[in-house]
DNA sequence: TTCGTTTCTGGGATCGATCTCACACAGGGA
DNA sequence: TCCCTGTGTGAGATCGATCCCAGAAACGAA
């Protein structure tokens, strides 16, 4: 491979002059500058970005840490951040935490070592003591994206969990249904708290509280829709909407419903959170709280970037909006009781 | 940052000593290495990878290009490898190549930049001349999955779609299906030829040829399942079973064959190709072939380890095995001459 | 002419590690 | 005694860029 060097020799200039062709700073006569250029050419000359990167202490490198890069929905984040660094001139190092704080702080630190310019963290945990130090004693920026407040974020991207459930709630509530049953991802997610507060708001439009329908705390999986519809549909099984915590859920609730021979919407009517890939898939298409997770990601490297580029948005935080998307599975509850 | 000198120093030896005592290779006395370690601990000191590398030539990094890392399918393969790359302390940088000649070459020269230590490639075009240049003259061990044979790489991942395609092709046939449609994702694919020859292999053993069966051309996308299978249906359509080529082509087929009151599988045997997120959530649950898509990035990351331990497996080709998935979307033909 | 400013260039230190080499010393074996 | 091998250590070169600084040249203004 051509170094600096090489460069500089056959242009018969010192590496100084290169190195400043090369990063379009400081004077360079034009003559010499076609002929740097030109040997550039010649040589397939390409900087070492170690070298630059020890010299200069920047890497070009963006750092991301999400739940699990195999999942569509991280993915498509991952995808929404990557066009924005790659527009940017940044190349993207993303890594899964897995929800766990040990693969979360492991994640964090491998990253930092790696020299990134800035980090952009998808985290379902609150960072660890020690992590968070090391991470403040870097100076690395940082933009989060959902998760709690970080101490050390200095930009937030929210999503906006709590109107969305509210909407959703509503929709339910508007339509008629009033014995509706909640199947909650589970208070140990931030999201899952933030839809139950979105909940209760537009329960409260209606003079109920959480109390006044049926909640099932589980896991943002297909298997635990299934069980919690078969729970509810064990125990009486009165009421005429399901709202669940994520489109897997809902999948999975639409399964046991339908072993039930329970009707969607007719008989019971079933609504859900993300969007993801297959809601639309199916049958009947369900209708969903859809989230940009692709414009967050996108968002949250372009905050990153400008901190980056010097600009000072202490504290800055951002909420994207989530979208009612209104598809087959939500009906009026007279249905039901006209089939009674 | 704490550096490796200041670690020299607190442990009052050598950097010689400190940098073995961090490879881990060596003479060293365990009087002196536990003062090292004492002191690497005490001063938080982790080794800067630019120096490292730049020092060593190696970056710890390994670089994949695939078409999307947004899309399921391909997460699911990036997912596969950084488990792979992770667990032998190696970082994971992806990028999208979009399936465009230009994108794709950028990517790979943006990754020799980076100095990644391997290049694990899924393309859908063959390397550009210029770029295959570079990436010969860098030396950078190269693993591809599926594409096209590509030049300098030293091992390769191939999934298994003739044998997929032969195996869903001979389920229908085996069943009395004679007058089917292939909704093919379109020529300029690798996949889709080889998909094709495995129909055709299938249809020889049956006496019959591709000419005997009708076949659509188009793109992977569920649009052209839609208005492929619109087209069979306009024209005739008088077949009773579908073969797509692949799950988004099949569920737009199967939204067509609804709209236009044919039953699955009653009327119309549906088949598709990849067994992706949503395949199983339609209705009727489609039968499809699986592509073992993470365990191809988790081997195509081994292979590239192996090169990297000095392992000689010139043009190691590996063939990864697809599987028919029986679900509800393919039934006997007969029903349907019953119903005639 | 002198001074100041702008333009242009190269020398050399520097970033933080690795790695080769020289050397010291201990303990055998001939 | 001499030599060899194995163990342990540090000095210093090196990787390939960046960047500060000194200084030259050109130009105009005073």
């Amino acid at each position: 491979m051509a170094t600096i060097t090489d460069v500089s020799k056959r242009a018969g200039v010192s590496r100084s002059t290169v190195s400043r062709v090369v990063a379009d700073n400081g004077y360079v006569s034009e003559e010499k500058r076609q002929a740097i250029l030109e040997a550039i050419a010649e040589l397939g000359y390409r900087p070492n970005t170690m070298a630059r990167g020890l010299r200069s202490n920047r890497s070009d490198i963006i750092g991301g840490v999400v739940v699990n890069v195999s999942s569509p929905f991280y993915a498509q984040m991952v995808g929404g951040t990557q066009v924005a660094c790659r527009a940017a001139g940044k190349s993207l190092l993303v890594t899964s935490g897995h929800a766990e704080v040990e693969a979360e702080s492991r994640a964090i630190i491998e990253l930092l070592d790696r020299a990134c310019d800035g980090l952009i963290l998808y985290l379902e945990n609150p960072i660890r003591g020690d992590v968070l130090d090391i991470l403040r004693k870097s100076g690395v920026p940082v933009v989060t994206i959902g998760g709690d407040d970080c101490p050390v974020a200095r930009a937030r991207i929210t999503i906006d969990n709590f109107t969305g459930a509210r909407e959703a709630m509503r929709h339910l509530l508007v339509l008629g249904h009033r014995r509706i049953a909640h199947l909650s991802g589970g208070l140990i997610y931030r999201d899952s708290r933030e839809r139950l507060r979105g909940i209760e708001a537009a329960l409260g439009e209606y003079g109920m509280t959480l109390n006044d329908i049926r909640v099932e705390y589980g896991e943002f999986e297909e298997r635990f829709g299934f069980a919690g519809a078969e729970t509810l549909m064990g125990s009486g099984g009165d009421f005429t909407a399901i709202f669940a915590g994520d489109d897997d859920i809902a999948a999975g609730a639409l399964l046991a419903l339908k072993r039930h021979g329970k009707r969607v919407p007719e008989d019971v009517s079933l609504i859900g959170f993300d969007d993801n890939f297959h809601a639309r898939h199916l049958t009947p298409a369900l209708t969903t709280v859809r989230q940009p997770v692709g414009e967050a990601g996108q968002l949250a490297a372009n905050l990153l970037l400008q901190l980056l580029g010097g600009e000072q948005l202490e504290h800055t935080e951002i909420t994207v909006p989530t979208q009612l998307v209104l598809r087959e599975s939500v009906a009026l509850p007279r249905l039901v009781e006209e089939r009674a």
